[in-house]
RNA sequence: GGGCGAUUAGCUCAGUCGGUUAGAGCGCGUCGCUGAUAACGACGAGGUCGGUGGUUCGAAUCCACCAUCGCCCA
């Protein structure tokens, strides 16, 4: 139906969804379809006499459409009659149209209270926030009585009883009843429809229980009570509920909006109003007054299936739980709600999706633990005796300080109801500084098994990173991290807590918490970054050692920073030496730009003309000034414009022809040339790899120590190994390294290209010295 | 029909107050590295930031309308 249709009435029944309409115009409520959907005998055409059954008596409502459209057609009563598709509401089950019928009901008059469930509800904490003024907030404005009772054969019953002059009495319990009955009820079984013999007289007057039943919201609503079974008389219940009550938090998904939470919000507003404005006084108004039953709720979206479509059985786009918790795992499943997105977002799910959590988090945090133990059981390092501060490596109080700021992120955002950034800064500590970062760069450490102070510094510092690990993941992952707990944690530890679930939750300390130490920190993973581009950019591979990279960074302080990591920069990129270029260094060219977030406001449209003065500008003469700190005038639009230093933006641009990354400010360019030193350097780095490969064919342990014989055809690669004997052997836990001569036939030997010829390898384990 | 929310790379998601070259992980390709790792690193391909219009010196970001998906209501 549209504006464009003309005027007239479409279909108005007061008894069938249009008793408001009806009311307000004086209309009167005529039956015409009884409560099984049948067609009334009493209906009937006006020509028809009345008496007897009407023609379509005992038909169901809708198969009497056709036989009543036809009646009118051929009376002359019907202007026109058409089919519209529209939404209608149907059985769910079955597929059975539905059709709306007044009853008779009983309201609980929420809408007196409107003002005040607006009031309740905006000192609660939404997630998202928006929920608050917008849906929820939204609902509370429109807000209609509750339709409280129900015609249904069990259930809770509505606890009124009505005599036979009208008169009502509302029982608040069993003792209650009980004494107007007379009977002992305490074994009573309060539903209907046991409820509903009981009957009882009073003043002469018999009472009969009003047949309904109670809607199931409102006992949702009444959880806060019921659960204690609250009666507002001293006690337990009474202590229960003064210390429980409202509650902290609160969670379900978005549908319940209209359902639980508005049940826990009337329920709770209503029963603790304080009295004012003229509106009865709530029962809890002295345990509480004026509240809702929640502080704090996080409101979920729902999981829907791969195309972002709503999961339906019909559909055949049903994931099964169990086979993810089976094949992937709880903690997985967990993860990926917790870190794909927010709680509120609506959640795309695949089981794809869950394999890469357990890939990416699980596996990784697992394999570093692994590590762990690994090399703790060869070495039994004893992790309980104090490790002297000095023996802490740069890079061990690196992991500490990225460990406190780690327990000040998750503990931040947790307190914040976010556990999605709980878990991003917890999957970014294992995964990129844990695991790619800490363990690559130090395991050297480890493997040495010389039981000396670095070691135990380096063991002490990944136990503590784990053991926090796990203990801040407890609340997301609960049985990898007390799997860590138990297997780690108590093992090094017995007097630590049975369960990672009954221990404290970790306080960070601001001492440890070293921030000059992170930012210098990832300053220098950014030039490391730089100069893995500008390596693979050269053409020499990582073990051929350069003699030199050229690093700029932003800013002294970032050079002083970078400096105090300077070893790790030359091991990462394996050169010889760092050096650094001044920030004005001739060698390189500048393009300015205006800081656009500070000039923006102030120049508005003459932005342009800037940008265009800038071309023209001599770059290096307003960087020169820039670094110095002095003020740049420049002609813009014929006009002189004189801007701070802090106007300007510099870009670094390295010169054409060197081989060089630059990005947003950093520049790392690494010097090519080789000397003969160099290469045989880097042929001896090329054996170790190719002896460390045979070792692993040969199926031997890590901690296996060997006899070893090398024998290289091209005569640079058999000087390289000569010349670096010593830390070939330490490098490969040679006990013995012979150069060029014969392997005994029991040796595990192979050959592989190396240099310009090849190198022939052969090893034998050797029996540990009893 | 009304309300609320979402829409950014093939997938899952970041993107601050409107600002400079829109990022990450996964997946794909090339190369490299590797005695913890089912891994790792670099590079590459991949983006009309759902669409249209507007405001602005400047829009993924603000406004209007539309489309699609989800939820609630009628």
């Amino acid at each position: 139906m549209t504006l464009e249709d003309g005027t007239g009435i479409v279909h108005l029944a007061p008894a069938y969804g249009d008793l408001e309409v009806g009311r307000r115009h004086a209309l009167p409520t005529a039956w015409s379809v009884d409560l099984t959907g049948k067609v009334m005998p009493e209906v009937r055409p006006a020509e028809q006499p009345e008496g007897g059954d009407g023609p379509y008596a005992g038909a169901w409502f809708k198969d009497a459409d056709a036989d009543i459209t036809r009646d009118l057609l051929e009376r002359g009563h019907m202007f026109a009659h058409d089919t519209v598709h529209h939404t209608y509401p149907f059985n769910w089950r079955d597929g059975t149209p539905l059709m709306n019928v007044v009853k008779k009901s009983w309201y609980v008059r929420t809408s007196r209270f409107r003002e005040q469930l607006m009031r309740t509800n905006d000192a609660i904490n939404w997630y998202p926030d928006h929920i608050r003024t917008g849906r929820f907030g939204k609902w509370l404005e429109g807000n209609v009585d509750w339709a409280l009772s129900r015609e249904r054969y069990w259930g809770a019953p509505l606890p009124i009883w009505r005599g036979e002059d009208g008169s009502l009495v509302c029982v608040g319990s069993v003792a209650e009843l009980s004494e107007l009955t007379g009977r002992d009820l305490s074994e009573l079984d309060l539903h209907r429809p046991a409820v509903d013999e009981i009957e009882f007289e009073r003043d002469g007057v018999t009472y009969r229980r009003e047949p309904y039943t109670v809607d199931v919201w409102f006992e949702s609503g009444a959880m806060p009570y019921a659960q204690w079974h609250y009666h507002g008389r001293e006690g337990a219940a009474e202590d229960a509920m003064s210390e429980h009550f409202p509650a902290d938090y609160i969670c379900e998904a978005i549908d319940q909006t209209r359902g639980w939470f508005y049940s826990l919000h009337a329920l709770a507003t209503l029963l603790t109003h304080d009295g004012s404005d003229g509106l009865p006084r709530g029962p809890l108004a002295d345990l509480e007054p004026n509240t809702s039953a929640f502080k704090n709720v996080i409101v979920l979206g729902h999981i829907v299936d791969e195309k972002g479509e709503k999961m339906s059985k019909s559909k055949g786009n049903v994931v099964d739980p169990f086979a993810v918790l089976d094949e992937q795992g709880a903690d997985a499943l967990r993860w990926y709600l917790f870190a794909s997105s927010p709680p509120e977002a609506t959640k795309r799910f695949s089981k794809a999706l869950v394999e890469e959590a357990q890939r990416d988090f699980f596996s990784t945090l697992w394999n570093t633990y692994g590590f762990f133990v690994l090399y703790a059981n060869l070495d039994r390092p004893d992790l309980r005796t104090q490790v002297p501060e000095g023996a802490y490596s740069v890079s061990d109080r690196w992991l500490t300080a990225r460990r406190e700021a780690l327990t000040r992120d998750v503990t931040t955002s947790l307190e914040a109801f976010d556990p999605t950034s709980a878990a991003r800064a917890l999957r970014s500590f294992v995964v990129d500084d844990l695991s790619n970062w800490y363990v690559r760069r130090n395991r050297r450490r480890f493997w040495r098994g010389d039981g000396g102070a670095d070691a135990l510094a380096a063991y002490r510092t990944l136990y503590e990173a784990l053991m926090r690990v796990a203990t801040l993941m407890a609340p997301l992952a609960p049985y990898m991290a007390e799997e860590l707990w138990q297997n780690l944690v108590r093992n090094v530890e017995p007097d630590a807590a049975a369960s990672v679930h009954l221990a404290d939750w970790p306080h960070w300390d601001e001492a440890l918490l070293d921030e000059e130490l992170i930012r210098d920190g990832a300053v220098l993973q950014r030039v490391v970054e730089l100069g893995r581009a500008a390596r693979a950019a050269s053409g020499h591979k990582v073990r051929q050692p350069l003699p030199e990279v050229l690093v700029r960074v932003r800013s002294e302080a970032e050079r002083l920073g970078v400096t105090r990591l300077e070893d790790q920069l030359r091991e990462e990129l394996n050169v010889k030496r760092v050096r650094y270029l001044g920030l004005t260094d001739g060698f390189l060219e500048y393009t300015v730009k205006p800081n656009l977030p500070l000039l923006g406001r102030r120049l508005g449209k003459r932005i342009p003309a800037l940008r265009a003065a800038l071309a023209e500008a001599d770059a290096g003469a307003i960087a020169a000034a820039v670094h110095e700190g002095r003020p740049v005038t420049l002609a813009v639009d014929g006009e002189e414009l004189t801007l701070e230093s802090e106007a300007f933006l510099l870009d670094a641009r390295s010169p054409e022809g060197f081989a060089a990354i630059e990005d947003r400010g950093y520049l790392v360019a690494l010097d090519t040339e080789l000397t003969p030193e160099l290469v045989r350097e880097g042929l001896s780095r090329d054996a170790v790899r190719l002896v460390q490969d045979a070792r692993k064919q040969a199926g031997l342990e890590v901690s296996d120590r060997i006899e070893l014989w090398l024998r290289a055809s091209d005569p640079v690669a058999h000087e390289a190994l000569a010349e670096h004997d010593s830390a070939l052997s330490s490098e490969t836990l040679a006990e013995r390294l012979v150069h060029g001569g014969q392997p005994p036939t029991d040796a595990f030997a192979l050959a592989a290209p190396l240099g310009q010829g090849e190198l022939h390898i052969a090893l034998r384990r050797v029996p540990e010295a009893s």
